[in-house]
DNA sequence: AGATGTGAATGAGTTCACAGCT
DNA sequence: AGCTGTGAACTCATTCACATCT
């Protein structure tokens, strides 16, 4: 009697980011035509726990077979279930700038389930160009564009002061999430659920890291 | 007899990633012309611990002031100093499309920690182009141009079939470490510190808290 | 045999609560 | 009084180790 299907609220962060990688990692074990695996393999393979693996999968039922392993396929499949990735999830993009339209590309594809179907500015030099599938509104008619593209998640790229004016416009037109990537907190109401991604945190944490120039003195008091 | 000042090694990356946190919120304050709060002012207006914001500093040595807080301005100082952010670190951006322009921009201003100063692509189109204060040299080049910036960290914003490439190519040109934006996971050598940054697992970790949208079929059995 | 699924053991991270300083 | 710095309590996360199944 395994199998508790838990809900969005009692997956940690944690857990769900390495979801995010196990499936990663099986995509492409399945494009090299791998059918079968060991959580030990698929461990040593990208460097993972292999205890961790079956406990986190276990969280969800059982999906492996004993003495054998996980098959890949299914597996992938059972994974894009939890992670709701086995639906599309049209994307609108606000603010088209270097980093609006660098996102509407690298975001687009994700095996499917993720395509920007619009973005909008506020710079009318922008407004009409064509970019991937879509052509660029402008930002005042955010409402329309949203409803009419049926997006589902929105993208912050605009400045830092124009984000949570932006984050208000989209839930008013209806959006379910939004992915902020301009360099500042937004508030967030709870029915829109919101993700702060910081660009220059990770410089930060990384500068943490560097080995000590040569130029420092050593102080070995 | 409290600061034992740890090295690198031993800060977890969820401290880490707090105290770029503390720094951030302590410089809204500053420009705001707050010199002094308590853990508790600091938890409430960004909505963070007190005790985790004070077991957070104390790792570091005793930065308080009892009965009253933290002056603002010094423990500014002290984390710059802590997070290796009191010196200049010079950037230079590999693969200048729009994610490697865009991130020249958003990643230069960090309060002079950051400053980019050197991008190359292998496009002939791009070389030559002015961004930001720099000219855009060939890839082929690389190891000169990391030599005349002086640059200390490389940016990999490249696609990623070229990010392994790039990654060695930076250091073998004695780049000290490497933020990797590419959509793929980079082998590091030990000596030259990696954090790859994935933008799309963002979206895949937001995906999974989206409410049902209105189409999706009840399942209460 | 061989690998999963899982309780039990360990370890990491967070919160509590209060002694001690200003 | 008020707030820091910190051990102790607690919660969350990871690893171990093995019974269980193919």
């Amino acid at each position: 009697m395994p199998a508790k299907p838990p809900s969005a609220t009692d997956v940690s962060p944690l857990t769900l980011n390495r979801l995010c990688l196990y499936l990663r990692s099986l995509r492409r074990l399945e494009a090299d035509g791998v059918s079968r695996i060991s959580s030990q393999d698929l461990a040593r393979r990208f460097n993972l726990s292999a205890a961790q693996i079956r406990k986190d999968l276990a969280q969800f039922g059982a999906f492996g077979i004993r003495g054998a392993g996980y098959d890949v396929s299914p597996l992938i499949e059972r994974l894009d279930s939890i992670l709701r990735l086995d639906r599309r999830h049209p994307v609108i993009v606000v603010g088209m700038g270097n980093l609006g339209s660098a996102l509407a590309c690298y975001l687009g594809f994700n095996h499917g389930s993720f395509e920007v179907v619009a973005g909008v500015d506020n710079d009318p030099g922008r407004v009409g160009r064509e970019v991937g599938g879509f052509r660029i509104e402008h930002t005042d008619h955010l409402a329309r564009v949203v409803r009419d593209s049926g997006a589902e998640i929105g993208v912050l790229a605009v400045p830092a002061k124009a984000a949570q004016q932006n984050y208000d416009l989209l839930v008013e037109a209806g959006i379910r999430g939004v992915l902020n990537f301009a360099p500042t907190r937004v508030q967030p109401v709870p029915e829109v659920p919101l993700k702060d991604v910081d660009l220059r945190i990770h410089l930060e944490e990384l500068a943490y890291f560097l080995p000590p120039s040569d130029t420092d003195a050593g102080d070995a008091s």
